[in-house]
DNA sequence: CAGCAGGGCGTTTTT
DNA sequence: CGCCCTGCTG
């Protein structure tokens, strides 16, 4: 099978709990599938009492794929593997009930939490101002994190009785809509347990050995929950670096790592420090950044392998020209190399860091792919679409009514919607329900009535066709025919044939996405309920064989990189402020974001490229930046400066003197 | 009720 | 610099 020591004695562990502390590309996920592919094809057990848990979708699918090579077909057959959220969802679906929701329950994105909590606290009158939405969203997030509920727990934990009662509200009204948000599919699936215990216990009886990934990140909710699979049994493994430990943010607590042994006594700890990614001077580099931090339980990560390039420094003037000196370097990779933009990556720590990037791509005609970033699900014709679809899944879905009940322009404007709104608070009544019986809100005109009531068929007769039809594609069709929305576009875009193509065009990506869904063999039951929910936890549109089929340069975030690799990659920005960023450095946790450079660095497998501007424009103001100290950091042996005019035409005199003189200074 | 213009504000990271 | 929201006018 080709595996070290370390890594065969974690395959083959049989019973009880087991700790990998995997250090990065020293190959924990060989050691996970091959460990799964182990107990059921070597030691006969089934694979439905298997369960691998991950944090991304893309984990997941990637562990199945490596999974299902390994085995002969059909014998991995009942096997589960999916994210935590996943997983919590299909818990859901089943015993949610029990806590007081309907069985079809839908699930709220971001943006529709924002909305929701902005409503409320317009409604109790709080200073938006004074406390933003966004800060009191974080914060609701935050205690779900924690299983904290509301009520008088809730007050004590926030220290703060407004943002309790804020929370408060929110929840009931969740469930007055029959929504949970993303943090409650945690939180409601660990009370599941709580309420009824045994049953529970019965339901997931079935899954006998338990596997999660990137186990430095779990946050509270998921280590209780992780608890409660693990009542009748201890055949726990997880495989963590506490150096790649990025989300203490989202309420992700290393201590759940570092306190493994305590929790399930008798636990094999197995370390895996060969690393089979880097090259010599790569992995020096990041080794020597990652020793500055105090809080870690220590490791000498180590390869066989050569030295190789040292790692590239590249200073530039702005981020036009940082972007242009990487477009030349990947240019000459490509050459030279002859390695294909598949194999390269540029990194960065924040999103809106790809702008100059995606322009120059565009106008030279280099393929490129960005994960995350503007998601496909938040584009404006998506949405509107996807809030029709979640409006006939469950009428209760205020937010997806609110957005398209004058979507196209319908005539029912925010005069009407203020009506229906204060009759169903009267009435205590759902806004839906007011709609459909118009008749007898007597506050409005026939006109009025009669313009809600076509609405509302329009609703109800997709709805049953949604649910009735063999292929939901031809119907969401119609539905954006019908419902005028086309029309619209049209018109909004003018003359603009342009601006309508492209509508078109992500309306079009849609249908495909609905397609993808329904001809997936792992699904069992294809329909509404099931596409709204795979989409609710998708949190990029690259559908599958999308990102396999293009050759293109990867663009992403620092934290959407972890887990993967390339041959080369450049990690841009590389600035004071940057990262570490400010707000990090204000709230110390500087020791986060060197981990979070870790990572980054750690991607690289052939060449590692650092790069920094020495001006960045922010909100169309430019202000000056130093390079990270990170930089300053890491083993002065394993570098090399690039001079700025070296890959590209001269620059300013300036900034050649600026280098040269840093270059004295750090002795480079 | 719809359309337009101008002002204000934001970007840390994500399942 | 752009986007979104608001407020004013037709």
């Amino acid at each position: 099978m080709g595996l070290n020591p370390q890594q065969l004695v974690g395959a083959t562990h049989r019973d009880g709990p087991l700790l990998i502390l995997a250090g990065a590309g020293s190959g924990k996920t060989k050691v996970i599938t091959t460990r799964i592919a182990w107990l059921i094809a070597e030691q006969h057990v089934s694979g439905r009492s298997i369960l691998a848990l991950t944090f991304t979708n893309k984990a997941a699918r990637e562990m199945k794929e490596r999974v299902f090579g390994l085995l002969p077909k059909k014998s991995g057959k009942g096997l589960t593997v999916g994210t935590f959220h996943a997983f919590c969802v299909q818990l859901l679906r089943s015993k949610i009930g029990l806590l007081g929701y309907r069985e079809k329950f839908s699930i709220f994105d971001s943006s529709d939490r924002m909305h929701l909590i902005t409503d409320i606290m317009k409604d109790l009158k709080i200073d938006l101002e004074i406390l933003p939405p966004d800060k009191v969203a974080w914060k609701i997030s935050d205690a779900k994190n924690a299983l904290i509920h509301p009520g008088r727990e809730a007050e004590e934990w926030f220290g703060d009785a407004l943002l309790a009662s804020i929370y408060r509200h929110y929840q009931s009204t969740l469930k007055g809509f029959n929504i949970v948000d993303f943090d409650d599919l945690l939180m409601l699936a660990v009370d599941l347990f709580a309420v009824a215990g045994e049953e529970m216990a019965l339901h997931v009886s079935r899954w006998r050995y338990l596997l999660v990934d990137e186990y430095q990140d779990t946050n509270q909710a998921q280590y209780k929950l992780l608890r409660c699979l693990t009542r009748d049994h201890d055949n726990i493994c997880v495989v963590g670096d506490d150096d790649q430990s990025i989300y203490a943010w989202r309420g992700a607590d290393i201590s759940n790592i570092l306190n493994f042994e305590k929790d399930f006594p008798g636990t094999v700890v197995i370390r895996l420090e060969q690393n089979y990614r880097s090259t010599g001077n790569i992995l020096r580099a990041a080794n020597s950044v990652i020793a500055h931090n105090t809080a870690r339980k220590g490791k000498n990560l180590w390869t066989s392998g050569v030295n190789g390039d040292p790692v590239r420094i590249i200073p530039t003037s702005d981020e036009t020209d940082e972007a242009e000196s990487i477009v030349s370097e990947i240019l000459t990779i490509r050459r030279e190399d002859r390695a294909s933009f598949a194999d390269m990556a540029i990194v960065f720590r924040t999103n809106f860091q790809t702008r100059p990037f995606e322009e120059l791509f565009a106008a030279q005609g280099i393929p490129y792919e960005v994960i995350g970033g503007t998601k496909f699900f938040d584009r404006r014709e998506v949405k509107d679409i996807v809030c029709y679809l979640r409006l006939m899944a469950n009428r209760h879905d205020e937010i997806a009514l609110l957005r398209i009940i004058n979507r196209p322009k319908r005539g029912i404007g925010t005069q009407t919607i203020e009506k229906i709104v204060q009759w169903a608070e009267k009435h205590t009544m759902h806004l839906y329900d007011v709609m459909l019986d118009a008749d007898h809100v007597d506050t409005m005109d026939d006109n009025t009535r009669y313009k809600i009531g076509v609405f509302c068929e329009l609703v109800e007769e997709y709805a049953k066709k949604l649910l009735s039809a063999r292929s939901m594609v031809p119907v969401v069709r119609e539905i954006v025919h019908a419902s005028g929305y086309e029309e619209e576009l049209l018109r909004e875009a003018g003359g603009d044939a342009d601006k309508f193509q492209k509508s078109q065009r992500w309306l079009q990506e849609l249908y495909t996405s609905i397609q993808l869904y329904e001809a997936d063999e792992d699904v069992e039951r294809h329909d509404l309920f099931g596409y709204l929910e795979r989409i609710s936890l998708l949190v990029d549109d690259k559908s599958e064989d999308k990102e396999r089929r293009r050759d293109a340069v990867t663009l992403m975030t620092m934290h959407s990189c972890k887990g993967l690799e390339f041959p080369y990659v450049f990690v841009s920005g590389v600035e004071e402020g940057n990262i570490p960023h400010t707000h990090s450095i204000e709230a110390g946790t500087v020791e986060e974001e060197r981990r979070l450079f870790y990572v980054a660095m750690t991607r690289a497998m052939k060449r590692l490229y650092l790069t920094w501007a020495a001006e960045r424009r922010r909100y169309g103001e430019s202000s000056d930046c130093e390079p990270s100290r990170f930089i300053d950091e890491i083993d002065p042996a394993c570098i090399e400066w690039i001079s700025p005019g070296s890959t590209r035409s001269a620059e300013s005199v300036d900034l050649v003197e600026a280098f040269e003189r840093m270059r004295q200074q750090r002795g480079g």
